[in-house]
DNA sequence: ATGTCCACCGGAGGTGGA
């Protein structure tokens, strides 16, 4: 089973793009993220003649994320537990009904953080802790699932091209990086991370300054699998080559192989 | 030397977000 994650940047923008992508890679699950849409004008039928069951929590004008499967849904939730008061829309989590058996995926696009001196590093560090809580509960289950999405956390600076640009920069900050770390004690697989220990794999290249052709990149997508989801990782692989597509997104989709019947 | 892009509002380009 082939379960990928993409920052599409702009669904509206991403359509063509994104369908491409769908074709030649055929993912079984995509996670979207950024789809800066309603769910009223999110374009589901395009997407739905690829085959995709469609479920989308989107706001007007940014952040939003979406789940595509070929397989159905079940228990479709939205919003990440913890804080009523938390407008944004930046998780959706759904099981999906493979013939092996089930498996939980979350699409999750983590806030930013920037300015460091703002409140959005503090929402985005509370944010972090959420997660972590929400985690530790599924762990519970002993089920398998996949936390995937735009972390914006570089975990390591073997994971930025020049990580000296990226001090005091929120994604780098050691506070992010601690609750990142934090995560993963907990018992999740970074799947890039169990499948490559080289440097030099990125996700995300900024639209400025020529990043993309000096590779100047970071790896800020990642999938977290349970020990459960884990034990069955065949492959995690990120597919670069989309960035030099016409009209990218500034970041690329990231996917992983699951040893369960499709 | 940010050298960019997307969406909103409104009906041209400024603004927020990344």
């Amino acid at each position: 089973m082939k379960i990928a994650t993409w920052n599409i940047n702009g669904v509206k923008a991403r359509i063509d793009t994104a369908l491409a992508w769908l074709k030649e890679a055929e993912p079984d699950v995509a996670c979207f993220q950024e789809i800066k849409s309603i769910d009223e004008n999110f374009p589901a039928e395009p997407f739905r003649e690829l085959g995709y069951n469609v479920e989308t929590h989107g706001q007007k004008g940014f952040n939003g994320v979406a789940l595509l499967s070929k397989h159905p849904f079940d228990e479709v939730t939205a919003r990440l537990p913890g804080d009523a008061e938390d407008e944004q829309a930046r998780y959706l989590e759904g099981v999906i009904c493979a013939p092996c058996g089930t498996i939980r995926i979350a699409t999750l696009y983590l806030p930013n953080g920037n300015p460091v001196d703002s409140p959005k590093f503090g929402y985005k560090l509370a944010w972090m802790e959420r997660l972590e809580k929400h985690a530790r509960k599924l762990l519970e289950e002993e089920e398998p699932f996949v936390l995937a999405g735009d972390y914006n956390v570089i975990p390591e600076p073997e994971d930025a091209r020049h990580p000296d640009a990226w001090a005091g920069d929120a994604l780098f900050r050691p506070e992010s990086r601690s609750a990142f770390r934090a995560l993963k004690n907990l018992g999740l697989t970074d799947a890039l991370r169990a499948c490559h220990g080289e440097s030099d794999r990125y996700t995300f290249w900024d639209y400025q300054a020529g990043a993309w052709q000096k590779n100047n990149g970071i790896r800020i997508d990642h999938l977290l699998l349970s020990p459960q989801a884990a034990d069955r990782l065949r492959a995690c692989e990120i597919d670069s080559h989309v960035r030099g597509w016409e009209k990218p997104s500034d970041h690329v989709p990231i996917w992983i192989d699951l040893d369960v019947e499709a």
